[in-house]
RNA sequence: CGGGGCGUAGCGCAGCCCGGUAGCGCGCCUGCUUUGGGAGCAGGAUGUCGGAGGUUCAAAUCCUCUCGCCCCGACCA
């Protein structure tokens, strides 16, 4: 393609709305253009990545025996309310009504709707297994669009679904998309780890998250040192404290602590450490109000307390309902005395002794206050963050911290959707039996955004090959008949060898084509300048590493093959 | 939804406090020169100052309402 006949507005200056790395380089190599928060279009630059992408995941999905197929993007509520997710989803629900005044959604994603194809086509075990996918816009109207196309109300989503007479062949189905997706992301050039994952919205058994390793992450994951094991934090389990204080109990005390209610505060004001305190939150739930105790030093977390509740709503008591149900001040709150509440703490607070926690009455704790003899009637259980240097829940070494960003998720789903909508076949033996269900996605857009914030530098993008726009990158210097010619003949042979060249053909200085070219971050530049052609020679760069190799015009389209071949490392493919 | 911030030329911003009829850099157009890392000179075009209402002789500037966007948080395959 040349640079003159495509739409790739360049931006000089890094445009406000953006922070994020991916999103202020795509934006500025006229990949994508904000329509409204959360909605991109994509423009020529852009849509090549995606389609790159897409191109990976189609023929990865293929070669593990999914078949495409595409569903509607609106679909009617009264799937929806079958399964019950037409209340659940809750606002995230792109929600319209036709002008009969029925209720329908933008699909977020498709249980509902290939659920309902699968239990009208298929009745016999003998059409099973099955895994259908699709790679289709999907809408969700997410609380807070952010970061360019890393978190978009409108993106594109590739998503499969397994339907398999069995758990058995569910499993294999899993494992199947699990390597698939294993060699998607290595395909594209990502640094990525699967982690285990929490099922959310989408409900199942089991899952795994697939995670790109980046700074800019939105997502904690924790990982073993010395193994395997590998979580989000929202998943990742704690395991029991090895060993409990043998302290000798103190006697309970109760002190005056004015004005410190904070963990910072009431350890200065009493000179205890954080380890010494407990902090008690006060959730809320549509059923009730429970006090959660955790060590001073550690974070709640919300998904294993929502698990043990059975609640999916769930959020800390607001000021009025802390103050009626302790007594006290935010700030105060503690579990002796506390009435008319469930209590439960994390299995870190159980093995405390004499330890500080809120008195239940404003600017006073209660200092070597211990369980059972001082509050009773505790539930125990994990319900705290990992943290650095816990001991992996497997046995395999210390767990350590990572970010990363969530570019594919596979589920184990079981029955959940077959049961809801009756999405039935016939065994051997006439017995009517559910399909067992798996659901598998891939977020395309974000995958390419997020393979920006793995490979880029201060000039720009540095696309790996696989998913490059365009593989070579090619800058005449001059408008001089022989550079042009030069260029001419280059550009025919290098496609006919058939690799993808952006021609830039304006009459610019280098300097502009230079950043441009740098900005864009196809792996390859191949320089033609005045001087060196008339020396006989040309120049190939390497993105990554801005190695210049000069070569005799010739030699270009094998060296050119050879460099974007996979083993190349200086192209960092 | 809570907190913070921003909407002025295609992009980045100043002007607003203290009202007087809009400016800077880059980009864009024309010409000449230049031509290996965002050229120089000369000339030129471009704005419903996010929108509506109000105050005033006069509003980008003050007031009210409203819409949009960004960041942090809560939320989320």
């Amino acid at each position: 393609m040349r640079t003159s006949q495509m739409l790739i507005p360049t931006l000089r200056d890094d445009p406000g709305e953006a922070e994020t790395v991916s999103h202020r380089l795509m934006l500025r190599a006229g990949m994508i253009r904000k329509v409204a928060a959360g909605v991109y279009t994509y423009l020529p630059l852009g849509l090549r990545v995606l389609r790159k992408v897409e191109g990976i995941v189609r023929e990865e999905m293929n070669r593990a025996g999914a078949q495409e197929l595409l569903m509607p993007i609106a679909s009617p509520a009264e799937l929806w309310r079958e399964t019950g997710r037409w209340d659940f989803y809750g606002k995230e629900l792109f929600r319209f009504k036709d002008r009969h005044e029925r209720d329908f959604c933008l699909g977020p994603t498709h249980e509902e709707v290939i659920t309902d194809l699968i239990r009208r086509e298929v009745r016999s075990y003998r059409q099973l297994p099955l895994n259908c996918y699709q790679i289709q816009t999907k809408f969700r109207d997410e609380i807070r669009p952010r970061f360019g196309l890393m978190r978009g109300r409108e993106f594109i989503m590739k998503d499969a679904y397994s339907f398999d007479k069995d758990e058995e062949g569910a499993k294999l189905s899993y494992q199947k998309m699990y390597d698939a997706y294993q060699r998607i992301f290595a395909r594209c050039g990502l640094t990525f780890r699967a982690v285990e994952a929490d099922t959310g919205l989408i409900g199942g058994s089991s899952s795994h998250e697939f995670m790109v390793l980046a700074e800019t992450g939105e997502e904690t994951i924790v990982y073993a040192d010395g193994g395997t094991y590998a979580a989000n934090v929202e998943r990742a389990e704690v395991l029991p404290p090895a060993e409990a204080s043998t302290e000798p109990l103190r006697p309970l005390r109760k002190v005056a602590t004015p004005g410190a209610r904070t963990v910072a505060e009431v350890c200065a004001f009493l000179n205890v450490s954080p380890q010494q305190l407990v902090k008690t939150l006060l959730y809320k739930t549509p059923k009730e109000i429970v006090a959660v105790l955790i060590r001073g030093d550690h974070e709640a977390n919300e998904v294993k307390l929502k698990k043990l509740l059975g609640v999916t709503d769930l959020e800390l008591a607001d000021p009025e309902t802390v103050a009626k149900t302790t007594g006290a001040p935010v700030g105060f709150a503690g579990p002796i005395g506390l009435k008319n509440v469930r209590i439960l703490a994390d299995q870190s607070v159980a093995v405390m002794r004499n330890l500080v926690a809120g008195g239940n009455e404003a600017n006073h704790h209660y200092v070597d206050a211990n369980k059972d003899r001082d509050f009773a009637g505790v539930q125990v259980a994990d319900l705290r963050n990992a943290l650095v240097g816990d001991v992996s829940p497997r046995g395999d070494g210390r767990l350590k911290i990572a970010k990363g960003i969530e570019v594919g998720h596979v589920f184990m789903l079981g029955t959940k959707y077959s049961k809801a909508m009756g999405s039935a076949f016939l065994d051997p033996q006439g017995q009517e039996r559910l399909a067992v269900m798996g659901c598998y996605g891939i977020g395309v857009s974000r995958t390419a955004a997020a393979a920006i914030e793995q490979n880029h530098d201060a000039k720009g993008i540095i696309w790996p090959v696989p998913i490059a726009p365009f593989h070579v990158h090619l800058l005449p210097l001059s408008q001089s008949d022989a550079v042009q010619k030069q260029a001419k003949i280059l550009y025919d042979q290098l496609g006919q060898a058939g690799i993808e060249v952006l021609w830039d053909d304006r009459d610019e200085r280098a300097g502009v084509k230079f950043n441009d070219a740098d900005l864009i971050g196809a792996p390859l530049h191949l320089v033609i300048g005045e001087k060196g052609l008339a020396q006989g020679q040309v120049e190939l760069k390497a993105r990554r590493t801005g190695t210049v190799t000069k070569l005799p015009p010739a030699e270009v389209p094998v060296t050119v093959k050879t460099r974007l071949s996979d083993k190349d490392p200086a192209t960092g493919s």
